[in-house]
DNA sequence: ACGTGTCATGAGAACCATTCTCAGTTGAAC
DNA sequence: GTTCAACTGAGAATGGTTCTCATGACACGT
């Protein structure tokens, strides 16, 4: 009855490196992103440890999970760890969070009421953005 | 305007074959797994051939297509052509289509609220079916 | 400060659904 | 029947993600 089931264990360079780009960005990236921003930044870390580090941080809780149309996963530390859904930037990532109290219910009655169980939803709106549309 | 807008073109023994097994079907099949239904039913047809037939159907809106949690692409011939969505058995594709005025307004009216431009959605109900249940 | 055991790392291989290539085949129009 | 663009399929290529395993380095006890 853990929030967060598998505690991240060791702390190490890489990790933090992680959490850290992480944070200083606001917009769903992919790993490959993230891998080549952190390598920029001079933080170097190997692809198989950026991809590593966003599972366990996903297992956790501490980063959502999403995939884009073309099936690439992107990855985001939203402010709100509760759960909520998400409208993207298709062309950025840049993204605003979304609560649906009404969609919720919905979903949970539509599955009761033809028998199923263990229901999960995904519902993910996906657009342009303001400044996207700008740079046509 | 056209709502099919690219003509399936050249009937051929394959693509009937194709259609076919979609229409014996009720519920959201990969197209390795329609691959193998074919082979086994005797109309064994190429796979490349499965996979470019199901994306001209679905460029067509004559299937559907979601992805499974794994990010497999499940296609299925579903009853009516018009904007639906899903509940979909996780273990055996069994699947109920879904109307949601509602969450069509909802998902439309929260894109515009930012600023949003082209909002499109994806909303997928999964769970386990009554049959599923049972079969512990 | 060291030693030690365990966990973490990373380069590259493996995986796997899907797409691409291209030489051979075939639907259908005339 | 001839013709040819469209179609097919075996296999190679693609690309994101995961796995392997030899090497490296946290953290704890001394
Ligand atoms: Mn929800
Ligand atoms: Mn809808
Ligand atoms: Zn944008
Ligand atoms: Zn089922």
């Amino acid at each position: 009855m853990s929030e967060t089931p598998a505690a991240p264990a060791r702390m190490t360079r890489q990790r933090a490196a992680v959490a850290e780009v992480l944070g200083d960005t606001d917009e769903f990236r992919s790993a490959q992103q993230l891998h080549e921003l952190l390598r920029s930044r001079g933080d170097s870390v190997g692809l198989a440890t950026v991809y590593r580090t966003l599972q366990a941080l996903a297992d956790g809780g501490e980063v959502d999970v999403l995939r884009a149309e073309d099936g690439e996963s992107l990855y985001r530390r939203c402010a709100r760890r509760e759960h909520h859904h998400h409208l993207v930037c298709r062309s950025c990532g840049r993204t605003v969070e979304i609560d649906g109290p009404t969609v919720e219910a919905w979903a949970t009655q539509v599955g009761a009421t033809h028998g199923f169980d263990d229901i999960e939803h995904t519902i993910e709106l996906w657009g342009t953005c303001a400044t996207c549309r700008e740079r046509v």
